[in-house]
DNA sequence: TCCATATTTCGATGATAATCGAAATATTAA
DNA sequence: TTAATATTTCGATTATCATCGAAATATGGA
């Protein structure tokens, strides 16, 4: 029994360093970053950051690829994703002390990423709407893509037969931290937002996990998916 | 952003000392311990555990209920199970190094305590009963239980009318981290986990949160729920 | 080959936290 | 009132960890 506690405090003691923290989070927008980037967006040096990310890799907690002299880090693993989803359900509310800080977690919550996949109000939005409209059909911990859900998806050119022989799982669910709901995790939800991104209908915010939804975006989420971002 | 990172490294602390993580273990049996025993159950003095249950306490991580000279500490936040449950999914899987500790591993995956409710082998198939006999449905982040389902639970005579009134709720997913499906959470999960043990279809395992199935509760459980345990 | 850049490693420093012996405090039983 | 028990507090000790300056290593451009 102390064996279990001792791996679960492991895997505590990951994620309880703020330097630690912070990475992850930034982490949590999907993307690779060198050491560099991450050392000054949280504020440390980079033998810290360089003695941080190899804990976390030793740990197989992120990912490492190198490019000549670069290293770029990132996550690996959507359990890691949602262990901090977790843990910014019961953290607690972060006191708001500037209109910046103010307007950046409006950002967030309305959209953002979630490691691989669409997080926040939009998020929660897309999967009630597919659900109202019968394209997804819930079933255990996973979504079920109906006939009609095929077809709406192939118009939108995305290739559900081809996502569903992915090795990992077709449609799964995301507890989202800002919407105390479910969002769509999964290879659909990556889709999702790898097609939005070519649509042009949402882009990244530099610096930032938060999605910001175009005017072209706005018609093409209300138009097909009946969504009002 | 660096705020809200310290918040959650402030909760991964609480849990990443390995302690701290065995007291929340022991405690999410359910029950209220005292600090003698947690401190004998983990291996620490007294002084040590109750300098860490000061900490939990002070978090709201824990509660703390004073009769006499004992002080009996305990769970009072379902979210904090999850949080447990969430990182046993992630946390490395024990070495087993002795046919005791196998078996206790067993016995815990086969049925125990999630905080209030049940978890484990027959947490997973009582959901999975109920949900094949259309007693629940699922919709959102919650079960809603079926005409049927209300008929059926009062036959075993669970209230579900009084259930939904807890200001709590009712039915909830909780996600398993041996079975790595939803078990039963909220309201109506903790007056099945009640209901049983007053059956006597089930028992606590001293010193442990394992749960054990009696002989009439095999019966009980295969004859009401169609569940072979 | 030399220089610039990116990253890692080393070693020292300082901070923090967990531990427990001793003592204090609180409660209960005799 | 005294003694026993349970728990908390205090202070010292020890261990661990994050930090960064300096140096080493690796890669790439001139």
């Amino acid at each position: 029994m102390m064996k279990a506690n001792a791996n679960v405090a492991k895997v505590a003691t990951l994620v309880s360093d703020s330097s630690r923290a912070a990475i992850l989070t930034i982490l949590l927008d999907g993307r690779f970053h060198p050491v560099s980037d991450l050392a000054y967006m949280v504020g440390i040096t980079p033998q810290t950051a360089s003695y941080h990310l190899a804990k976390m890799t030793q740990a197989n907690v992120i990912d490492v690829e190198s490019q000549g002299r670069h290293r770029y880090y990132g996550i690996s693993n959507q359990e890691i994703a949602q262990v901090m989803e977790s843990f910014l359900q019961v953290a607690p509310p972060v006191e708001i002390k500037s209109l910046k800080q103010s307007n950046e977690e409006k950002a967030l919550r309305h959209a953002r990423t979630c490691y691989d996949h669409i997080a926040g109000n939009l998020g929660v939005k897309l999967k009630t709407s597919l659900m109202n409209q019968q394209f997804l059909v819930e079933k255990d911990n996973e979504f079920h893509i109906t006939s009609d859900g095929e077809i709406f998806f192939n118009t939108i050119d995305i290739d559900t037969n081809k996502l569903k022989k992915k090795r990992r799982m077709f449609c799964s669910k995301c507890l989202d931290w800002s919407e105390r709901r479910h969002h769509i995790a999964g290879a659909l939800g990556n889709a999702m937002l790898e097609k939005f991104l070519e649509l042009e209908w949402i882009e990244r915010v530099p610096k930032s996990r938060a999605l910001k939804i175009t005017a072209l975006g706005g018609n093409g989420l209300n138009e097909m998916f009946g969504v009002d971002p």
